[in-house]
DNA sequence: ATGAAAGCGCTAACAT
DNA sequence: ATGTTAGCGCTTTCAT
């Protein structure tokens, strides 16, 4: 069955794309042979390769994903549940990491599709997915407490890679990559005292959150471990500016700290809003360090010193896991935690 | 050929997925039959569509994709490409849009697959995924001047709509939905002017955008519409903070406006910087306006007045038309403008 | 090193 | 209203 419909030199695509059986009957030889070539291309003679691939170019032949993922029942997929920043905070993370992600998984031949979160349903779409063979894999992205999803994709035994630790759950056996917050309010903490602060407070969320009491962790062992005292100079608060700003000053009236380290930019905010109200310079007056380097902290005119994560990085090493899951090959370790660093602005 | 590894009320998934087959067998009818149960429910004697569809949720039967996809030549994916949030700017405007076309797509039955960028080569991801079959269309979100994907979009013939209009291009015959950047500034104008001011000022950008163009614009006449001298009172500068501070400095000292309206966020963060240097009050001084209501002029302490793109809208949009293209149903229009909202708060 | 045959799971077209 | 047949385009298996 000749086609022919292709435009060879033309811009335009052939009404209907090209396949490997016109491939093959153009360059003389058989359908096996150019899947070969685009496949497994060292079986073929160096001359069949090139006559293949020059035809595979003149047609601009692409092969079908769709009976490609039939055949070998994978997709090239890697599913992500794609929540919104939340409104009012400064947290746009997500943003950095996605983009991240979707680089990481071009490079090793996949592509990242996207799916709602439902909060009623938060296993819905991924099972959906997974039944229809949509997708090869997930990146699990909210691993907060009692979550469900984690723990219902390892009884799946649906491959996925979590981005932050097990917290709660001490008999989670799936694979993660997380970043180091005590690290990072560590990092902050001690470039601080560098600058000769020794009175340094800090603001974070409500205790039940296993990842503001890391971060709260960092700060609290950094000023112990330079024999600095913490009493009366923290406060737990919920994340949002107002509250960030309510607990500065009550901090600044009762314990005078010369510094203010955060769990967020968004409590940061509050921060650098008590000390505009009582006409205190940041970075001169008092210093002020936020954590996760949003647009927030670069864009604010006084530069917002901040605790950055490695989300390139952490896309990165989620892709590389998921490529040996995916394969079938050994995995060393079942975590992998990545240290973040110190955006240094004029706040400090 | 009977299956037994079904874990009919088990959690865990079969080994190798249920099939129409299976479902089939199982109901005692034609694989046929299943299908239609499935995609032609009309086509089914009461009865027998309650037994297959009883038969379909024990089995926890869902269709694979990939062969359905090779079958309909379709995929049910619509591709973007993702370029992230520039650092250093407040347009996190992506962030809002993505997840908002992540949930128009969900209500049709689609999904969003996301592909990285290359500068060097702009067409070559679309290329890839139009060749490869891998998505029934995209959505172009960067149609700035001269940017190749929307024409050649178009010469392939391949179904798309372009978040943002084609300024540069009067021959462009493609669908696109926009946001009316001049109603936006009108907005912020009429708003400004109702609260008593008179003087004005506008900070933009350079001339050869043409979104920038459409901005001012709205500011433009919406002064004279009111009779309003615009005299000495407009700046063009590039996108960055740093830029909009001085701006805003130099019109100060020149003009002595007593507002501003910003074509950015960005810009509007400039122009809080100057004032702060100043000693001046953002809201009770002088007025600021910024535009695309960011994270960051809802974090920042003194509330920031904000034109807000209706995203949720235009993700709708874009979908229900692409919904249109790819049924081959008339388009009656080729583009939609949609109107912005103010995000009032201190800062006017 | 290359080719032929089979079949992945589904749905369009036709037949009953 | 339901069943039968064929085939989407590819890769795996086996034969040459």
């Amino acid at each position: 069955m000749g086609r022919s419909d292709h435009r060879l030199g033309g811009s335009q695509l052939p009404a209907t794309p090209t396949t490997l059986a016109d491939v093959a009957e153009r360059a003389g030889v058989s359908r096996q042979t150019v899947s070969n070539a685009v496949n497994n291309p060292d079986l073929l003679r160096p001359d069949t390769l090139e006559r293949v691939r020059q035809t595979i170019a003149e047609l601009g032949y692409s092969p079908n994903r769709a009976a490609r993922n039939l055949r070998t029942r994978t997709s090239s997929l890697i599913g992500l549940r794609f929540a919104p920043a939340q409104e009012g905070t400064a947290n746009a993370a997500m943003d950095r990491f996605v983009h991240s992600l979707v680089e990481a998984s071009q490079e090793v031949g996949y592509h990242v599709l996207l799916f709602p979160g439902d909060d009623e349903d938060p296993i819905g779409g991924y099972d959906n997915l997974l039944r229809s063979t949509a997708v090869d894999a997930f990146v699990v992205t909210d691993t907060y407490l009692g979550n469900p999803q984690a723990s219902w994709l390892s009884e799946q035994r649906a491959p996925f890679v979590a981005f932050g630790r097990p917290w709660d759950d001490e008999e989670a056996r799936h694979v993660w990559v997380d970043v180091d917050g005590a690290a990072g309010t560590r990092l902050a903490t001690q470039h601080l005292i560098d600058r000769g602060h020794t009175r340094i407070a800090w603001i974070g969320w409500r205790k039940d959150s296993p990842i503001g009491e890391d971060r709260r962790s960092g700060w609290l062992k950094t000023m112990h471990a330079n024999g600095l005292s913490t009493t009366g100079l923290a406060s737990r608060v919920e994340d949002v500016v107002h509250s960030g700003a309510e607990a500065a000053a009550v901090l600044l009236d009762e314990s005078e700290p010369t510094a203010f380290v955060c769990a967020s930019d968004t409590l940061a905010m509050g921060v650098l809003h008590t000390l505009w109200i009582r006409q205190l310079a940041p970075g001169r007056d008092i210093a002020v360090v936020g954590f996760d380097d949003s647009q927030v902290a670069q864009v604010f005119p006084v530069g917002l010193t901040s605790v950055r994560q490695p989300l390139e990085d952490v896309a990165v090493e989620i892709v590389n896991t998921l490529s040996l899951l995916l394969t079938h090959q050994p995995i060393d370790t079942w975590g992998v935690l990545l240290e973040p660093t110190l955006a240094i602005r004029e706040s400090s």
